[in-house]
DNA sequence: TCAAATGGCGCC
DNA sequence: AAAGGGCGCCATTTGA
C-alpha cells in the first residue's frame, strides 16, 4: 500500500508562508512541510486509489497513518520530509518520485532533465516539461567565500500551462499517475527494484542526517585552528602562522612571491631554475629549494583556512551540530553530494571536533576495501572473492602474487580500477591479469565499451551516461579515413578518458549500491534501538550517534546489515563485504 | 566588472 | 614513486 502525500499548495507553489517570501511577495519554503498541510490519500501497491483523498492540517496527525507497512508517496524527499521532521514526525518507508525517476531516465539514457512528478506527467502527456521544484536540480551553484548561500531558482511568475500540466488542483492525481507510470516502466527487474527501493531509503536517511547534523565541538576545532593557524586574523588578513611562512617564502626566494598564487609561484620556481608547469604539493616536493618547505607548510594551512576555518565554522556549525545537506545519488555513480560545507570532505585532521555527546558514543563503520571487493563480486573471479575472505584483502592479494608486497598489490588493483597504464601500477597490470582473469575482462571490458561510446550499468542497473556531442563528434572525426594526426590524437584522448571513466563507473556505481543498501537497512534496524541516530554516511563509511549502552548493539546491527546487503546486491556470490565497527568517544580514535 | 574557467587539494 | 576514477569548494586568473 502506498500513502500519496502532497503539500498543499497555492498558486502552483508549494504552501508554507513561513520561510519566506519570493520576488513576486508570494510566501515560499522550498522545503514544503510545516505548517503547511497536506492532502493525503490511500493507494493500491498498483497505484489505485483505495479511499477518498483527505487533507491533513496538522503533519502530527500523520503519524496515525504510519505503522501499517504502508510507503510514503511523494514528489521529492527533499521537499517534503524535512518539514516533517522539524515537528518530530519520522517515517519507515517512501517512494521518492523525484529519486526514482533520475534513475530511470539514466537508463533510458537521458540525464540533468526535470524529474519531478509534474514532469512525469507531462512528458507522458506530450506537454511541456516543467521546471523541477527541487533545489537538487535547479541548485545553479553557491556563492563563493563568505557570502551566504545561493537560493535556489524559485518560480516567480505564474505560468497557467505548466500549471495546469503540473495538476495543480489535485497534486495526489499527479503523483498517482507519475507513480503507475514508474512502476510500468521498472517492469519486474529484482536488482532494479532493489536499486529504487535503496535510493527512495537513502532519501529518508539523508533528511535525517541533515536534520540530526554530525556532533562537532566548536571549542575543539578552534583550538586546532589556533594550533595551527595561529591566532584568528582580522577580515583581510592572514593568520599569524600563514603570514610567518609567506615572509618565510619571500626570503628564501630573495624577491616577493604570493604563494596563494599558482601563476606567481611557478614563475618564482622558474626563476630560480626549476622548470615546474604545475605547482602542485607533490611536484614542489620533488624541487631542491629552501623554499620548498614554507611553501608546503604555507599550502597546508591555506587550505585549512579557507576551506575549514572560523568562516566555515561560523556558517555551518550550529548548537554542536555540523549540518550538510546530503544529496543521495548527487554522483552520476550514485554516491551522494553534499549541498554545502564540503560534508564529503571533511579532513582527517578536524576529526577531532567530532565527539559523541555525554552519554553517547560513535559507532564508526567502514567498509574495508570496498572497491576491490565489489569488483571480485561483479565480474565473478573466483580467485579474488576467495581472497575477499581475508579481513585485509590487500594484504591476501600480496601475499598470493606481490610477493608479500601490500603496498604494491594495493597500487596495482587500485591501478586496475582507476585505468592506470603508466608507472609501477601499469607495469603490474600482466601480474593481475594472470592471476585475476576475470576481473580484468570485467574492467577492461568496461573500458572498451566506453571507448566506444557505449554506456555501462552498476550491478543494481544503474546507468552511466551516454557520450556527448563532444565526444561523438571528436570520435566520428578521428576515425574517418582522411583524419588528421591530431584529429586522431584526440579522438584517442577522448576514448581513452571515457574508458577510464566507464572502467571506473562499473565498480564505483556496484559499491555505492551495496553502500546504499546497507545504508538502508541498517536505518530500519535502528528504528528499534531507542536514541540511535545516523549521523554521518560517506560513500562506503557511517557513523551512529548512540547512547554508550546501546553501541555495542549497533555495531552488531552494522555488521549484520554489510551481511545483507552483500546477499541482497550480489546473491549468490562468494564474495565478502566485511564491515569493521568501532566504538569511540571523538571519530579521530576510529581509526 | 562579472561570470566562467583553472589550479589546487581535501575526501572516498 | 607517480599522477589513473568520482566529487565540492576555495582563491585566482581569464576572457567576454
Amino acid at each position: 500500500m502506498f500513502l500519496a502525500l502532497a503539500p498543499r499548495t497555492e498558486n502552483g507553489r508549494t504552501w508554507a508562508g513561513t520561510d519566506g517570501a519570493d520576488s513576486a511577495g508570494v510566501p515560499v519554503n522550498r522545503r514544503g512541510g510545516d505548517g503547511a498541510g497536506y492532502h493525503l490519500q490511500e493507494l493500491a501497491d498498483d497505484g489505485e486509489p483505495l479511499g477518498d483523498p483527505l487533507t491533513i492540517g496538522d503533519p502530527v496527525g500523520l503519524l496515525a497513518f504510519a505503522g501499517r507497512g504502508a510507503r510514503w508517496l511523494w514528489d521529492a524527499t527533499s521537499q517534503v520530509y524535512p518539514g516533517l521532521l522539524r515537528v518530530g514526525v519520522r517515517l519507515d518507508r517512501c517512494h521518492d518520485i523525484t529519486l526514482t525517476e533520475r534513475i530511470l531516465r539514466a537508463r533510458a539514457g537521458v540525464f540533468g532533465e526535470p524529474s519531478s512528478a509534474a514532469a512525469v506527467n507531462a512528458r507522458a502527456a506530450g506537454a511541456p516539461v516543467p521546471a523541477d521544484r527541487d533545489p537538487a536540480t535547479t541548485f545553479a551553484g553557491r556563492q563563493s567565500a563568505f557570502g551566504h548561500p545561493a537560493q535556489p531558482m524559485l518560480f516567480d511568475t505564474v505560468d497557467p500551462v505548466r500549471d495546469v500540466v503540473a495538476g495543480v488542483g489535485d497534486p495526489l492525481a499527479l503523483l498517482r499517475t507519475a507513480l503507475v507510470d514508474q512502476l510500468q516502466r521498472a517492469g519486474d527487474d529484482n536488482a532494479l527494484a532493489l536499486l529504487l527501493a535503496a535510493e527512495s531509503a537513502s532519501g529518508l536517511a539523508a533528511a535525517e542526517m541533515g536534520h540530526a547534523g554530525l556532533p562537532w565541538r566548536a571549542d575543539v576545532h578552534r583550538e586546532l585552528l589556533v594550533q595551527g593557524l595561529g591566532q584568528q586574523p582580522a577580515a583581510g588578513r592572514r593568520p599569524t602562522r600563514m603570514a610567518e611562512l609567506a615572509r618565510e617564502i619571500d626570503a628564501a626566494f630573495g624577491f616577493p612571491v604570493n604563494p596563494d598564487s599558482a601563476v606567481d609561484l611557478r614563475a618564482a620556481f622558474r626563476r630560480v631554475g626549476f622548470d615546474i608547469d604545475t605547482t602542485r604539493s607533490w611536484v614542489i616536493k620533488g624541487l631542491a629549494h629552501p623554499a620548498v618547505e614554507p611553501v608546503l607548510a604555507y599550502k597546508e594551512l591555506a587550505r585549512l583556512y579557507s576551506a575549514n576555518g572560523w568562516n566555515w565554522l561560523a556558517e555551518w556549525v550550529r548548537d554542536g551540530r555540523f549540518r550538510a545537506e546530503y544529496v543521495p545519488g548527487g554522483v552520476v555513480s550514485g554516491r551522494w553530494a553534499t549541498n554545502g560545507g564540503g560534508g564529503l570532505q571533511i579532513p582527517r585532521a578536524l576529526r577531532r571536533a567530532v565527539v559523541a555527546d555525554p552519554g553517547y558514543a560513535l559507532v564508526v563503520a567502514d567498509a574495508a576495501q570496498l572497491e576491490p571487493r565489489v569488483l571480485a563480486a561483479i565480474s565473478n573471479d573466483h580467485a579474488l572473492q576467495r581472497l575477499s575472505a581475508d579481513d585485509d584483502l590487500y594484504d591476501a592479494l600480496a601475499a598470493d602474487g606481490f610477493g608479500g608486497d601490500r603496498a604494491k598489490a594495493k597500487l596495482a588493483m587500485l591501478g586496475a580500477m582507476y585505468g592506470q597504464t603508466s608507472g609501477e601500477a601499469g607495469r603490474l597490470v600482466p601480474t593481475l591479469r594472470r592471476r585475476y582473469p576475470a576481473a580484468m575482462v570485467c574492467v577492461e571490458g568496461a573500458a572498451r565499451q566506453g571507448e566506444t561510446g557505449q554506456v555501462v550499468h552498476s550491478a543494481l542497473g544503474r546507468a552511466c551516461p551516454p557520450p556527448g556531442a563532444t565526444f561523438r563528434e571528436a570520435l566520428e572525426v578521428g576515425t574517418s579515413q582522411d583524419a588528421t594526426d591530431a584529429e586522431r590524437r584526440r579522438a584517442d584522448l577522448m576514448a581513452k578518458d571515457r574508458g577510464r571513466f566507464t572502467r571506473n563507473f562499473v565498480v564505483q556505481a556496484s559499491a555505492a549500491d551495496w553502500a546504499a543498501v546497507w545504508l538502508s537497512g541498517l536505518r530500519r534496524d535502528l528504528a528499534a534501538v531507542p536514541g540511535a541516530e545516523l549521523v554521518f554516511f560517506q560513500h562506503d563509511e557511517l557513523i551512529v550517534h548512540v547512547p554508550t549502552e546501546q553501541a555495542g548493539l549497533v555495531s552488531e546491527l552494522t555488521m549484520a546489515a554489510a551481511k545483507s546487503a552483500r546477499e541482497l546486491v550480489f546473491p549468490g556470490s562468494a564474495v565478502t563485504t566485511p564491515v569493521r565497527p568501532v566504538v569511540v568517544n571523538c571519530y579521530a580514535d576510529a581509526k
